[in-house]
DNA sequence: TAATTCATGCAATGGAAGTGCATTAATTGA
DNA sequence: TCAATTAATGCACTTCCATTGCATGAATTA
């Protein structure tokens, strides 16, 4: 049995080809990337399960979702370190307004943030939008 | 003339009946709306109308856009000491899970975000998810 | 092997954002 | 004040993304 398979039974998540390659494409990327991405990829397949598949990883917490604001939602793997379900280990995105990319700055932690008396923070999303590394070098 | 004509008419936004029901409407609410919210508000005007007056009030900036991770798009009347076209003075929002309401935490400014080196940081965007004051009572 | 559980594919829906065009209202200036 | 112009409103569409119901096919288990 190989790494993605041997990966994704420990995570209780049943192994089927199409979740093999799914999972594959999404490691491949080293950004976040939308519904559209994945379908323009697997254009053999259905929206659906492509759809479908996300929703599985993401219940099983192996894609994070991120909301970039751009409308449009994205999903990454989420690292060896990645505990998103945890609100004490929150990693940042940036989103390059340029090529469009966003991406996971999972060394950046998000800064303790105060809310006023009587509120309670659960989650935090934080988007830095900007210019990435590879189009400032332009 | 009113307050409301007057304070439209010195951001150069000509006045009609329509913008200082919506105007009026943004600043009793104090939390931020959907454009769904307001469509809802005010069910004999148009759709288009409510949605291109929304967009008048934000280019000429006494509207910021808010993106609270809902997936719908929230819109608040700027404070008078809120500079949401400036990128050093941001503040945050929050958004309250359980009633579903989005705040301007306009005190609260966003701490200094480093990012790595070769990113230039344009925008910042930060959600606080929880529960709010008046939910947390209950 | 039969029964069951789950994945996939197709079709359809609903919500939100946005655009083109005709009409109406407001403003300008003669 | 009236005509000309400019901008606001309303209607009809369109597009895009997210989501669901149902039928079928594959995989797992008893």
């Amino acid at each position: 049995m190989q790494g993605v398979e041997a990966f994704l039974e420990s995570k209780s998540i049943r192994v089927t080809a199409m979740r093999i390659l799914i999972c594959n494409f999404l490691s491949d990327k080293h950004e976040a990337v939308a519904l559209s991405d994945i379908e323009h990829a697997f254009d053999k397949a259905d929206r659906t399960t492509l759809y479908r598949t996300i929703k599985t990883f993401e219940e099983k917490e192996i894609v994070h979702q991120i909301d970039d604001g751009t409308g449009v939602t994205k999903y990454a793997l989420c690292e060896p370190n990645c505990h998103c379900d945890l609100d004490t280990d929150l990693h940042l995105h940036f989103h390059c307004t340029q090529c469009g990319s966003t991406i996971c700055l999972t060394d950046h932690k998000i800064p303790k943030i105060k809310v006023p008396k009587g509120f309670i923070a659960e989650h935090v999303n934080l988007v830095v939008k900007g210019i990435c590394d590879k189009c400032s070098i332009n």
